[in-house]
DNA sequence: TCTTTCAACAATTATATCGTTATATAGTTG
DNA sequence: CAACTATATAACGATATAATTGTTGAAAGA
């Protein structure tokens, strides 16, 4: 094998950046948020998510190629559940982190409104 | 304000799935790979991640813009350098999914391996 | 001033993804 | 078997994103 490294690490890059591509929908993120409070068919999803069924439908086969979250059927009916937890984990990671950076423009924010309102600029 | 909950948290869904897709390139995560070991500027970034000057700068601006990692000018270069450490718990945690996906899956080739090879088969 | 170097920008093309509509499949019931 | 319900799939148009190429701008040195 030539120059093996390279191309492995490239495969390894696709397959995370896969990974955070199938969390980078809004709308996925909102079906997790729902299956993850208890299975759901896939018409209870869709009454929840607002949404078309056949787009649901996709996303849900999305999610559970990726392993995000199980498939099972009961009657005429298909059950989705959670799979993989540390989706939450990640979740929670990038929701503290962009109010961390929401609380940095919050402080921005009053900064200015202090400069703009205070006697600071008179003549 | 009618309905504010519903319009609110689509709105948090979508800039969670904001951040999501900053990391569902393979490029940007290569080069999140490249500055967390050390402060860079972007020759230095091109010549490691094998892409064009423009293409790497493009990502860069959208890393940076993200608030992913830092920019400051040095004389004629700019260099680039982490400024979200959380990004370190999040690949870590997509890694470990899925290499114990593969793991499911190498258990799974074994097993057909197994069923294949055994004498399960005897007529 | 002229040239070189480094980085960003703009326009173009190619590709991927979303959502919709319409249709197909599978299980259930009469 | 026919009709109904629940889910999946296919094809399409619209939008978005990525990579390339060529150009521009700014700093440093001859």
């Amino acid at each position: 094998m030539s120059d093996p490294v390279i191309s492995e690490s490239e495969a390894v890059f696709s397959r995370v950046a896969s990974y955070f591509g199938v969390l980078s929908e809004p709308l996925r993120l909102k079906i997790i948020n729902t299956v993850c409070r208890g299975e759901k068919t896939v018409g209870g999803i869709v009454d929840i998510v607002g949404s078309s069924q056949a787009n649901v439908s996709k996303h849900l086969q999305i999610l559970t190629q990726a392993g995000v979250i199980d498939r099972r059927k009961e009657g005429t009916s298909v059950i989705y559940s959670m799979a993989d937890k540390s989706v939450f984990d990640l979740c929670r990671t990038v929701c503290n982190r962009i109010a961390s950076n929401l609380k940095g423009h919050a402080a921005l924010h009053q900064g200015l409104a202090e400069l703009a309102d205070e006697d600071s600029w008179i003549i």
